[in-house]
DNA sequence: ATTAATGCAAAGTTTTTGCATCCTA
DNA sequence: TAGGATGCAAAAACTTTGCATTAAT
């Protein structure tokens, strides 16, 4: 049986109460504030469990994963200057893909430069 | 100024020749049919410079980046089970982020388990 | 007490990069 | 023939994994 070990619930507390999608390094570095032991391993183990056991969501970009505590069906915008990953909750209608199989979830993402950055 | 290689040429032919969206890995046992000589780093380079240029699309996943040489928008699903990403084409109403900032593109992509390995 | 989970470090993957050389324009 | 592009190999970046040890139940 799964146990609740200290680092697993200062890992999903963090990604539960934060809105910045942050990356597995991000999220190492957070947790190492409250327990300076942890090691990397131990982060993408806890990660990689949790997004298995669907508590979290990945988000696959380009150069590492980052972790979404909200698994609402949301979109993303995506800054590509800054990096930023805004949360986008306006609702969409998707297409129906029943012909080419079953949908367990989807991702939506829009890519361009954030409000903040074009100033 | 940019020149037009052979080994420019013969990747970004196939990419437009393949609706299979392949790996930077298959691209490069691709090509190494007709250019035996041709390097890994290459290959990187002529696809993420290509991808910048905007003639073709990298699809960001887990494992490694795909390449679309289609850069019409599309979604697509991704098979959990064989991995194989399937072009959907059908429209649909996507919501308007002019708040966030300005969209450059967007990326739609379904995951599940397609009809092929359901059987 | 059991045994799931951790820390550590080594190894695995994917991608990038420096540099001498090559070849397109 | 100038300098952009390549091949090669080393390195960087990200992630996974084996194993002895720790700690949750």
């Amino acid at each position: 049986m799964e146990r609740l070990t200290s680092q697993k619930k200062i890992i999903l507390d963090y990604l539960k109460s934060v809105k910045t999608h942050p990356s597995a390094e991000k999220i190492y570095l957070e947790a190492r504030k409250k327990l300076p032991q942890i090691s990397q391993g131990t982060v993408y183990r806890i990660l990689s469990q949790a997004t298995k056991k669907g508590g979290i969501r990945e988000l696959p970009c380009k150069i590492c994963s980052h972790f979404d505590g909200d698994i609402s069906q949301h979109a993303h915008f995506s800054c590509e200057k800054c990096g930023k990953i805004y949360d986008i909750f306006e609702k969409f209608k998707v297409p129906s893909v029943k012909k080419v199989g079953k949908v367990k979830n989807y991702q939506l993402c829009f890519y361009g430069i954030c409000k903040n950055c074009k100033k």
